[in-house]
DNA sequence: GTGAATGCAAAACCTTTGCAACTGG
DNA sequence: CCAGTTGCAAAGGTTTTGCATTCAC
């Protein structure tokens, strides 16, 4: 996950409904608001393409290269994250909280998974003497609670 | 990094030179075990690409298809893991220790970075209560010692 | 008004697949 | 011997790009 909340990233919506403060260089075109809509009203970490079906529904002429873009501005804003997990298609998530993801192998759901201790995280890890962090990023795979038997869960 | 080294995966080279034991199921070809040779000769997590340029030197035929297939074999196998940072190509890396990935963003080196304390790791996170945690990566972004202004880095 | 953003189509890119020929055990 | 593996070429899926049109500011 990002190491904190990027500097850079506007405050979040302070305006009315979907407010979404993109920085002075970028322009809010109905496109860009209705995508951030999207990511922000079901936050279950859509492919691009599920974003495209979904925005389509409010900007029926969008195209797919547009949903591209603008997550690529939104993401560069800093409003929302890129998640990549293996290879498959890339992933936008709205929390800027510094979190990690839980992938269930089984029923494909993906959780963000919050850090208890960032300092404690780092502490465990063995870096290079004088290297600079920039960002981590942490995939968990595994079985979600759902798709995990009573009798094999470890009791925590 | 994987939780842990994988049990199905079976030893480590007990024979000679390059020796790769890969499971019974598997035959062993030359191509498989010039790719695994040139995964642990140099262990700088080359490319699918870059493993075929090299391959090729002593395996002239070979073709991207099979070091592609190859390293999906040596994969499922157990004896190389897949690195994935964002979207860019998949990197192998022989090493089956559990460890993280360290990218520089200045010269672009990707380097190992061991666990020194898995529990406390997990420890850090917020798993849900009931999950099972079959693998976990870790990737970390920023800039190298070599990459890091002195006056820059901290004093860790 | 004007430069940035869109929409479309085509390209780029990494990776996988189908199939005939080959080969390790 | 023969199923598993290779090599080739072609397809696949995701993402990016070029360019004319449109639009936010």
């Amino acid at each position: 996950m990002a190491r904190k909340t990027t500097p850079e990233a506007p405050d979040r919506a302070p305006g009315g409904e979907g407010g979404l403060a993109l920085g002075p260089e970028f322009r809010l075109t109905k496109q860009r608001r209705e995508v951030f809509e999207v990511l922000t009203a079901q936050r279950d970490h859509p492919t691009a393409t599920e974003v495209f079906v979904r925005v389509k529904e409010k900007v029926p002429g969008i195209s797919l290269a547009t949903v591209y873009n603008c997550l690529e501005t939104l993401t560069h804003s800093g409003l929302v994250r890129q998640v990549n997990l293996d290879r498959s298609p890339s992933r936008y998530c709205p929390n800027l909280d510094e979190h990690a993801h839980f992938h269930c192998e089984a029923c494909g759901h993906i959780s963000d998974i919050a850090i208890a201790d960032p300092l404690a995280l780092d502490a465990a890890l063995v870096l290079p003497a004088g290297s600079r962090v920039h960002r981590t990023d942490i995939a968990i795979r595994g079985h979600c609670p759902n798709c995990t038997p009573a009798a094999q869960a470890p009791q925590n």
